[in-house]
DNA sequence: AGCACGATTAACT
DNA sequence: GTTAATCGTGCTC
């Protein structure tokens, strides 16, 4: 599936993210994720996503149905699913498929593009590379928190949303990263994405 | 009401 | 390679 925009409107539809989860997750390579912040734009080229499908997948949150953290997943496509994990960090997500089925794409890391000063003084010390290498940086980087969970990306209005960007030449697949106490087959699925 | 654990990160040895 | 930090969530009693 093609998605052709304008100049002017570069937003990714909710069509985009109303597909199989793990299409969904390899078009999104090399797309820009952008936050307005204040009135400035923060953003970064998606480098590396993963694939969490349905309650059938036991990585999936949604595996044991629906419940008030992960009620985001069952709701319509190209809504945020931001979650608290480990006492202190926020992962973001990006719902996909039909309304009900609960799926969503993680995103992992980020090559950031705009608001660089910004993510500078958050991500201090560590050097540019660092900023947004992994999923709990880029969400620090970028100042994604409990605020934006649910957050329509695809509404005119939208604080966050995904812009359409040239797709990446080369994609590695590999088993995700943080379920070693997933049972097989899921916890090998070759789920998780990155520009290659 | 209590408790085990988590889609992580950073700092150590 | 190992480990502390830190707390919301959901399951069990």
């Amino acid at each position: 599936m093609r998605f052709l925009h304008t100049a002017m409107t570069r937003r990714l539809p909710r069509a985009f993210f109303a597909r199989p989860t793990v299409e969904v997750a390899q078009a999104l390579l090399g797309q820009r994720l952008v936050h307005l912040h204040a009135g400035r734009r923060l953003s970064g080229l998606i480098a590396e996503t993963e694939a969490y499908v349905g309650q059938d997948d036991l990585a999936c949150h949604a595996r044991r149905g629906r419940t008030p953290r992960n009620a985001p997943m069952f709701g319509p496509p190209g809504h945020a699913y931001v979650y608290f994990n480990y006492g202190m960090h926020w992962l973001c997500n990006i719902v996909t498929e039909a309304e009900g089925f609960p799926a969503a794409v993680l995103i992992r890391a980020l090559w950031p593009q705009e608001g660089l000063e910004v993510m500078a003084v958050r991500r201090a010390p560590h050097p540019p590379p660092r900023w947004a290498d992994g999923p709990a940086k880029l969400t620090q980087a970028l100042g994604i928190d409990r605020a934006l969970n649910g957050h329509d990306l695809c509404a005119p209005t939208a604080q966050l949303f995904v812009e359409a960007a040239p797709a990446p030449a080369r994609i590695v697949a590999g088993p995700r990263i943080g379920i070693d106490r997933v049972p097989e087959p899921w916890r090998s699925l070759p789920w998780n994405f990155r520009m290659g």
